[in-house]
DNA sequence: ATCTTAACCTGGAGGC
DNA sequence: TGCCTCCAGGTTAAGA
């Protein structure tokens, strides 16, 4: 579910919950997937960050006489089906008890993960240590993109490893290639391609942010923000979830495959294979 | 080193 | 209604 617009949603919805907050407690079930998340208590919240699809709540330093000096973070990963509610529900994992109230993090699924840990120490989380430049910032270059894909493999998987750009999911990234008119399983782009597959990247990003994120209407995994609201951008989606339905572009049924384990949605028309490529297993 | 695969979990949808 | 299979927004350890 959470991609960087849904992610970086969620950071501004939450933000003025806990910014300045104090947490008075952080507590589960005792599940190894929630770490250390006792050494936030009785920290103030001093601001809220993303990095890709993770996101940061910095906890300042305790006063001196608790000990510990050093500045902390709180790394929240919503997995796929992680989301912050005002109220309890039947898929509560975590509660976060601050000065101003209660947050609860609802995770039916459970792959959602969460570790306390000293500022910026993120050993033992190799795809954030190993994360790309942010899509929406200066950092991420269009030479040196299109230098790193002109060596790739499989254009999709490739964009899902978060390494040559971060923040980029499942639905984003056959959005991205919609758009570019990139086939999903394409290697080693040409450098007009990389270019497209680029601004493609930074549009949809751009697009789904400003919406609040995408929305499924698939229950359980339905991603919402944590009043209840929803995001705006499935109603834009192009392909993914599409199959069948005619490519926007040029009528072409959509079509869906299996690429690297992940369900992929494009168009066979507007997106075709270059010579020499294999276009991954057909699904059904 | 890099790429592929299975595993981690739960529950909703659809077929019979 | 019940049982079964398939599917899902992500990451990561292990294997080739």
């Amino acid at each position: 579910m959470p991609e960087l617009p849904e992610v970086e949603t969620t950071r501004r919805k939450i933000e003025p919950l806990l910014a300045g907050r104090t947490i008075l407690s952080l507590t589960h079930d005792g599940s190894p997937r929630y770490r250390d998340t006792h050494l936030a208590h009785g920290r103030r919240v001093s601001g809220l960050s993303r990095r890709g699809k993770y996101l940061m709540l910095h906890l300042a330093a305790a006063e001196a006489a608790e000990g510990d000096p050093h500045d902390l973070e709180l790394i929240v990963h919503l997995g796929m089906t992680g989301g912050f509610r005002l109220e309890e529900g039947p898929h509560t994992r975590v509660t976060l008890t601050t000065d101003a109230g209660q947050l609860y993090f609802n995770d039916p699924r459970r792959f959602g993960k969460m570790a306390v840990v000293p500022a910026g120490e993120y050993g033992g989380m190799p795809t954030l240590l190993g994360m790309g430049p942010e899509p929406l910032s200066d950092e991420f270059r269009e030479e040196e993109f299109a230098r790193l894909a002109a060596q790739a493999g499989a254009v999709k998987p490739w964009l899902l490893s978060q390494k040559p750009v971060s923040g980029v999911g499942n639905i984003y990234a056959d959005e991205s290639l919609w758009r570019a008119r990139i086939h999903p399983a394409q290697t080693r782009l040409a450098r007009e391609e990389a270019g497209r597959l680029y601004h493609a990247i930074r549009e949809v990003m751009h697009e789904a942010v400003e919406a609040g994120g995408s929305s499924l209407g698939d229950g359980m995994g339905n991603y919402r923000q944590h009043d209840g609201e929803a995001g705006a951008f499935q109603g834009r989606h192009a392909v993914y979830g599409q199959t069948g339905k005619p490519c926007p572009r040029c009528g072409t049924p959509i079509k869906k495959i299996v690429l690297g384990q992940r369900g992929t949605h494009f168009c066979p028309e507007c997106q075709p294979l270059r010579e020499g490529e294999t276009s991954g297993d057909v699904q059904r």
